[in-house]
DNA sequence: AACCGACGGTTCAATATATGAACCGATTGT
DNA sequence: ACAATCGGTTCATATATTGAACCGTCGGTT
């Protein structure tokens, strides 16, 4: 491991619920020397990508983060593209939705939005999706390169009771993904909460994220789970689309399959 | 200068203009070798902070940066606080206005707001402020740490007829900053803009950015400057205590003094 | 069609660079 | 008064970084 990543590592340490971290903690979160950890955050300050805080000498995220998000957001504009899309999935499904993108073995969380239907909601508070044991996850594990599923079957850290937790348990629910089209998640990451997911595609037709719908458990049903696919393809069609990128036929098609056949028609359309 | 400094620097080099970056352009705005260039775009992409044009093999800021921005603003939420000054700012003056933070040497833009009063604007379309030539740079010069004057003499970029080459000529801005309480750039940076600035500062009374007005030096006199300093003392004391700082007593006294005496002092000291 | 230069990417010996145990002074709780 | 942590610093050691040379590919030129 270069000392750059070793460094950058320091950064993902920082979340919604550890916002400051002081030295002394950074340095067993990264399982490394202080001084180390000491000379890297310095450098990753002065770029202004982190800075302490005055009063406690903690370190937070730092105001650089703030432009090179702008000229990102100049460069490539995704996230307002997706934006609206999963706006209208939250409608559509009366559920909190989210989209998340893929960057090297990584599946970050963009956006998510909430819908305004119920009194409880979903609120799923994370930066990176677990790839075992989340529906997003599994669309990665599904879809994305080939590598994925090795690595995470090699660290299958258990959320809840349900989440998969032999290299064949999750080998299975990824073909079944696989086959369906859609990434289903039933209490695998919080144990009241169902999620689906659909994969979105960069314009070499390759894995590039997913949009996830996560359904409290007890609303949860065959209806439901219709809508929410439904809202899925078109909303993974919308953003696919708006990032430049295409759906393969062969999604496409397995998307059709799995709506077409699979469920019980309530009413006629 | 480490490892971690010069990969991280590689991620400065991406601007408005400049938003996608070869392999080969990269290596030679940084001065470094190709394979170390390489080594370090790899280390960056890997957190997402850059990615590859899958089209081009050009490098772009990556995906990243939008979580950790958004972890960012959850944690310091700056720029939302600093957004309603600026606008207001941008009304009464008529003119562009910009607000920008300090971080280690550098002196960052954070946001910039443009007034519809008039069809011709200044648009500085600039992510770190030059110290030397800016408005808001000579704030940084007068008010923030010591050894930064000292810095920005021994670098002294030319922009235009105008910027100030000399180190006697920066010290002799620097002191009339100091006098005045409003950091002022005629023309130094752009030819045909004229900036007023006001300090910002953070809870313990240092430094901590700067809000400025860049007016078309054509509409510039007497009167428009006097209105831009009034708004500049209200933007800065309003965004100094949204982000939990404090104005020093000695800065409120100079606008005092400044604003109550005579507003039509020739700026040739 | 052969040539050319520039591109992104890779290799490996040489060495410049990162590392961590020990230390410091300040702070806090006992 | 003591012990335990904290953020930060030092310096000999050794490990990770470096860059010249190399490869295959691509577009334009002769």
């Amino acid at each position: 491991m270069s000392s750059v990543s070793k460094a950058l590592e320091l950064m993902t340490f920082f979340s919604g619920a550890r916002p400051e971290i002081g030295l002394s903690e950074m340095r067993r979160l990264a399982g490394r020397d202080k001084a180390t950890t000491y000379r890297h955050l310095q450098a990753l300050q002065v770029f202004g990508l982190i800075e302490q805080n005055p009063e406690t000498k903690n370190y937070r995220l730092g105001p650089a983060l703030l432009q090179l998000a702008q000229l990102r957001e100049q460069t490539v504009p995704r996230k307002a593209a997706a934006r609206t899309a999963i706006q209208r999935l939250a409608e559509v499904a009366g559920e909190t939705t989210h989209v998340s993108v893929m960057s090297g073995n990584t599946l970050y969380a963009l956006d998510s939005c909430e819908s305004e239907k119920h009194s409880t909601r979903a609120i799923i508070d994370i930066s990176i999706f677990p790839l075992h044991a989340t529906a997003s996850g599994l669309c990665a594990l599904a879809f994305g390169a080939p590598d994925l599923l090795e690595m995470a079957q090699a660290d299958l850290k258990p959320f809840t009771a349900s989440t998969p937790l032999t290299q064949d348990a999750l080998a299975a629910a990824v073909a079944d993904v696989r086959r369906s089209g859609f990434g289903k998640s039933f209490g695998t990451f919080e144990a009241d909460i169902h999620s689906l997911s659909a994969p979105l595609f960069d314009q070499d037709g390759h894995f590039a994220g997913a949009v996830s719908v996560a359904s409290v458990a007890t609303r949860f049903g065959p209806t439901l789970e219709r809508t929410i696919m439904q809202g899925l393809v078109a909303a993974s069609k919308d953003i696919t689309k708006n990032w430049g990128g295409r759906v393969p036929q062969d999604i496409e098609h397995k998307w059709e399959a799995t709506l077409g056949g699979h469920t019980e028609m309530e009413h006629a359309t």
